[in-house]
DNA sequence: AGAATCACG
DNA sequence: ACGTACGTGATTCTG
């Protein structure tokens, strides 16, 4: 049977545009709805696979029959400006793509497949209605489903009514919606039912009557309470007349047959010229979108323009370099192939580019690398960090003298887009499109048997691609440096940012050194107990599972043994540790416990650690600049910033950790920085007092919220405070807090209430910085670090999300500016006074520094200098500094 | 590839 | 009534 695929416009982009974090075009235009709408359609084509297909759209105007209804336009919201303005581009999306479109003046969506799906089931096509309202559940039928489509943060769920799978959850026909929303009303429709019956009544009246003229004719049975009977009566013409409006027509007056609706197999170029308008490059990509012929107005700007050089001796690259003027240079260099481009003004104005490949290159390669990325030239790059790593690694040092980072000035300018790719930032803000060769090499690839000339000219293709982009980053520095200073973050950028690149850079190269023997030991005995756990589980359960599958592990908790389930997931039951924990004094519960958290130290700390020392026994992680919204590094391959602390089991890793022979580790970690910036930030006296008397600062909140003096105050007291203290930093919700802190909500509100008061200074605060950024579209760090936050304009969740970030990030963000300014303070103090310490580890508020143990009191003694100095502010930092043979030891 | 889980600040 | 803390990354299972 032939397969229909009918969508409702409307509702569909409506769910698209409040479920999906805003976007917008390279012009600004909003494109979330459009780019969400689509994401939604082609998941559908590949789920369903129809033949046909059609986008119905509401055109209300200018004989709406709901218009006839009293109260119906002056109550109806309007549609947000940032969603009137997708609505067009959808439909002028739909057109490119040659899908076909149904609109019939006064007319709604609903109608329309309502007309179609009886059409098409009348000529023996199988129907799929698929929209986002649950008005249309009525359509649902022999030959017709109807997918309900759910979007929850990005993501889409559909449910799939069959007429079975409709009287399984209503518990009668799907004909009676219309019944039910009689009775129930729509809010979202501007449906009135009968007012004061809401879903649990009208859904109890219908099992009992069946329909609403069951229910009308059924008024006076002894059942039916006075009070709903009053209702009932009063509201008699509302739920007629809201049958009447929620009855969807299906004989609306067009003919349109459904084998003139086929489904476009492929687009042509129109798609690719409107999505490379809207930004869409996912879609692109995705799609295999091609422009009509070469695209003539996105001319390569560079290759051909200036002089090229390949020097294959020094002599030569000195000649070449020799040329270069004062100005900047723009360096990019490919670790994989050891080749560089250097691109440069020289002193007549004119370009040129310098290559350098290890293939051509006859003298001493590393001597000319360092002579390109000379200390004494101003270079620019991009992804700097990884490039003084990857030299620093094949032992040249090109730490000094960079100016500009494209990549890193991109990230500042906003922390949120979606990768600071050189190719694709060319694209966006220089419209400038990189070169590149025809046919990408792709690596992995079966070596061809080149002669001697195709080696040639895929160097030169290379040599053009490469020059090409690094003209790319001074296209950049030109555009993005104004960015930077109008927004105030040039300083940030020039005495944070670029500086931290280098310190980065070393600190990667030089790594922590780890136990081999140890970590193997510890994964060994941890493969013991597992598997002693594993065996008493299974015996426990009375059969063989994955206890790694949370699905196989929820049928044997919730359905075989019968346990009560807590929390659900998207997929089923939860079982995470906070369920679990609950059930605990089931021994198979406790026993699973054990089991996730010795499977986890083993999997990812034990066996991870041990896959990811180097030759050197050293562990190099990679510190990422341009990950995080709130200006935070971030660590990878592997995270050394998640190392296990809290449990005494996990603890134990941190003694594999450890400084290399006559070396020491010191460790300085500020106290409180989070608290103590938002004591600062907001000016609260109550707080800074705290703070400037030294006390410990969740016992005073705890003397303070509870009203007891500080010596009375308990542990427990304090274990509470800290998570109200805890919570307001991440703006918190009463039920959130009282989920962390195992309380009634109604406790939590008290708690958090009373810190309120007492620290009304954070109060304001926190009213006007949500204030702020509601007015502004962005919050920002005291080093003017910037997160732009479109998310206050979507629908409740979202804006509540986005509030909560603006309470937190300043906060977080200043936080980590603090951080990183300490961090090259003591690099920068460590190497003036001839240290052969080395910072090898930042944890967000925690520095680790390798050193012989005869610089270890120096050492302490800089690190909490330059950490405790780094800036003065009305709240003093703290920092302690503590050193040890291993990580266990200093920490 | 996404979801669930859990490690850290 | 909504749906629940801010910021991350790695591993494992599953469709």
């Amino acid at each position: 049977m032939r397969k229909l695929m009918l969508l409702d416009g409307n509702s569909l982009v409506n769910r698209a545009f409040y479920g999906i974090r805003p976007l917008s075009a390279p012009d600004g235009t909003p494109t979330n709805a459009v780019y969400g709408f689509l994401s939604i359609l082609q998941k559908l084509l590949e789920d369903e696979d129809p033949d046909g297909l059609c986008v119905a759209f509401d055109r209300r105007e200018p004989t709406f029959r709901h218009q006839h209804s009293a109260d119906y336009k002056a109550t109806r919201k309007p549609m947000p400006e940032e969603l009137a303005v997708q609505m067009p581009l959808v439909k002028e999306a739909l057109d490119a793509m040659g899908v076909r479109r149904c609109e019939l003046a006064g007319w709604e969506a609903d109608d329309l497949l309502g007309t179609l799906s009886k059409k098409a089931a009348e000529r023996g096509w199988e129907c799929v209605v698929v929209t986002g309202d649950k008005d249309s559940l009525q359509l649902v039928g022999d030959r017709v489903r109807v997918l309900n489509v759910k979007t929850r943060m990005g993501q889409t769920e559909t449910v799939d009514y069959t007429p079975e799978r409709f009287r399984e959850e209503y518990g009668f026909e799907p004909e009676k919606m219309v019944d039910l929303k009689a009775l129930m009303g729509d809010s979202s429709d501007n449906i009135p039912g009968v007012p004061g019956v809401g879903e649990k009544t009208a859904m109890d009246l219908l099992h009992r009557f069946g329909s609403l003229e069951g229910v009308y004719a059924h008024l006076e049975d002894p059942s039916v309470k006075a009070g709903l009977r009053a209702k009932l009566e009063s509201g008699k013409d509302s739920a007629y007349d809201s049958f009447w409006l929620a009855t969807i027509d299906r004989d609306a007056p067009f003919d349109l047959q459904p084998e003139e609706m086929l489904r476009p197999r492929e687009y042509g170029a129109a798609v690719y010229e409107l999505f490379q308008r809207l930004g869409f490059q996912k879609f692109i990509d995705k799609w295999g979108l091609k422009a009509a012929k070469a695209p003539a107005e996105e001319p390569p700007v560079f290759v051909g323009t200036c002089e090229s050089v390949i020097p294959e001796t020094e002599a030569q690259l000195r000649a070449a370099l020799g040329g270069t003027g004062e100005g900047t240079a723009y360096l990019l260099y490919d670790p994989a192939r050891d080749e560089a481009v250097l691109h440069a003004d020289k002193d007549d104005n004119a370009a040129l580019a310098v290559f350098l490949s290890p293939e051509v290159y006859r003298d001493d390669y590393a001597a000319a690398l360092g002579l390109l990325f000379a200390p004494e030239r101003k270079k620019a790059g991009h992804d700097v960090k990884n490039t003084m790593r990857a030299l620093l690694d094949r032992g040249v040092d090109g730490c000094e003298g960079w100016v500009f980072d494209s990549a890193l000035a991109a990230y500042l300018l906003d922390a949120t887009a979606a990768s600071y790719d050189l190719d694709r930032l060319c694209r966006a803000y220089a419209n400038f499109v990189p070169y590149h060769a025809d046919t990408p090499e792709e690596s992995g690839q079966t070596m061809l048997d080149l002669d001697g000339a195709d080696e040639r000219e895929k160097r030169a293709k290379r040599l053009g691609e490469m020059a090409s982009l690094a003209a790319g980053v001074a296209a950049l520095e030109e555009i993005l440096r104004p960015k930077l200073r109008e927004l105030e973050m040039d300083e940030l950028f020039a005495c944070i940012e670029m500086p931290l690149c280098a310190v980065l850079a070393r600190m990667e190269h030089r790594g922590f050194l780890a136990d081999r023997e140890a970590l193997r030991q510890f994964g060994e005995t941890l493969a013991g107990q597992i598997d002693a756990l594993q065996a008493k589980i299974w015996e426990e359960a009375g059969e063989e599972f994955n206890i790694n599958s949370p699905k196989q592990l929820s049928a044997i908790l919730f359905d075989k043994m019968g346990l009560p389930g807590g929390k659900k997931t998207k997929t089923g039951w939860s079982t995470n540790a906070d369920v679990l924990d609950r059930l605990r004094h089931v021994p198979l519960v406790a026993h699973v416990l054990e089991y996730r958290e010795l499977a986890k130290l083993k999997s990812t700390y034990a066996d991870g650690l041990l896959k990811v020392i180097g030759e050197d026994g050293r562990i190099h992680t990679n510190f990422q600049m341009t990950v995080t919204a709130t200006g935070r590094l971030s660590s990878t391959e592997p995270n050394l910033q998640n190392i296990p602390v809290r449990r005494e089991l996990g603890a134990g890793l941190r003694r594999m950790f450890v400084a290399g022979p006559g070396n020491v580790l010191v460790d300085a970690d500020y106290s409180q920085i989070e608290l103590r910036l938002l004591a600062h930030i907001s000016g609260d006296e109550n707080m800074r007092a705290a703070f400037l008397s030294g006390e410990d600062v969740h016992r005073v909140t705890a003397s303070q919220v509870f009203g007891i003096p500080l010596e009375e105050v308990t542990p427990e007291e304090r274990r509470r405070a800290k998570a109200v203290n805890f919570g307001i930093v991440y703006g918190i919700s009463a039920f959130s807090l009282a989920q962390d802190i195992n309380e009634t909500v109604a406790n939590a509100r008290s708690y958090m209430d009373a810190y309120l008061r007492r620290f009304h200074g954070v109060r304001d605060y926190q009213k006007s910085i949500v204030e702020q950024a509601h007015r502004d579209g962005y919050v920002s760090t005291l080093f003017h670090r910037r997160r732009y936050l479109p998310e206050l304009k979507g629908n409740f969740t979202m804006r509540s999300f986005a509030e909560r970030v603006a309470l937190n990030m300043p906060i977080q963000g200043t936080a980590a500016d603090i951080i990183k300014l300490a961090m090259g303070n003591v690099d920068r103090r460590l190497r003036a006074e001839n240290k052969k310490a080395g910072l090898i580890l930042q944890v967000h508020d925690e520095l680790i520094v390798e050193c012989p143990e005869e610089e270890k009191d120096a050492v302490c003694a800089i690190l909490q200098e330059e950490m405790e100095n780094a800036v003065h502010y009305s709240v003093p930092l703290v920092a302690d500094a503590k050193w040890g043979r291993s990580w266990a030891e200093a920490h």
